[in-house]
DNA sequence: GCACTTATTATTAGTAAGTCACAATAAGGC
DNA sequence: GCCTTATTGTGACTTACTAATAATAAGTGC
């Protein structure tokens, strides 16, 4: 109940767009996304609750699924991960995971602008129409480099909390 | 029991190499693998039981999830799929994936040779040390393209058979 | 070839993430 | 404000996978 009256506002003029009823649901939805990108359906819940305590996680599976659908959410599947959302729609951004910690860095396209939408086919391969062009960097980010460099400090634990990005 | 005695060779090979022991098990796994790739866990245990009934598929997981540990496999997860499994390891290729169908297509490096491996980072990140890029193209298929256009014919099984590739 | 050590596999139970069917609710047009 | 129907909630269920422990067998030395 702050100052995302703006953002409430345009959200729901996109929403009308799609033909879809202005619910709080969504809102509330939309703004966990916005605030926590990068982040699984349970955490997206857990955030949209701190504003709509009765949201269930039913409602924002399927919340989450139509808006991807529309092209207003983009969902991803980091490999051991569950699909995590994000706003971020429209460019053709990509993703790097660290693979100890799980910390998800946006990267923007890799060759120029619409770079990886013309695969090389094979010769025996019957070309496919392509839509999207997901490409997933693993590696390790500074901080467990770091880590894994310094003696002992065993704790590889996994961000799934809200509060990381 | 006919001709692959060969593949079995080089298999068990590379298993020692690793300092696995040979057993029938991943034998059976890795030739379930190569007889059919792309195919997930479910779909590999049917294959190997052809040659191994015993097979549990408790076992075909702990040996997939090892085998890829050591690069003898290469795990990838398309969106809305189980993961899937193939032999094909050392090489920089990628994957289509019909979002219709759910086909799998390989599809070479897009960008001359280690060309993924370069993202380009934002102002603000923290640079990552990238091990592996993945590239997912999603489209729709040939077939599924000529499905579309043709009248009725509402059947969009997902293959998830192993028959299939 | 035979025993033995320990990696490997089987058995059984359990979990995470998400789906399905249907009843309850409320958004938006009238 | 009422009413229709999209949307959300409720609860059961499924799929893909993991964990713990007992049974088995690969490879080593004799």
């Amino acid at each position: 109940m702050t100052e995302h009256f703006d953002g409430q506002e345009a959200w729901a003029a996109a929403l009308r767009a799609h033909g879809r009823r202005v619910t709080k649901q969504r809102l509330a939805v939309l703004a966990a996304v916005e605030r926590h990108p990068h982040s699984p359906a349970e955490s997206i819940l857990a955030a949209a609750r701190a504003e709509l305590p009765e949201l269930t996680a039913q409602s924002v599976y399927v919340v989450l699924g139509d808006l991807t659908d529309l092209h207003m959410l983009r969902r991803f599947e980091p490999p051991h991960s569950p699909a995590l959302y994000e706003t971020r729609v429209g460019d053709n951004h990509h993703h790097a995971i660290c693979i100890s910690c799980g910390r998800v860095e946006d990267v923007d396209c890799a060759v120029g602008h619409a770079p990886c939408l013309t695969p090389h086919w094979n010769p025996d391969a019957k070309p496919m129409t392509i839509q999207i062009a997901d490409v997933m960097y693993q590696g390790i980010c500074q901080d467990c480099q770091r880590a894994q460099q310094l003696p002992p400090q065993s704790s590889l634990t996994r961000n799934k909390e809200i509060g990381e990005q």
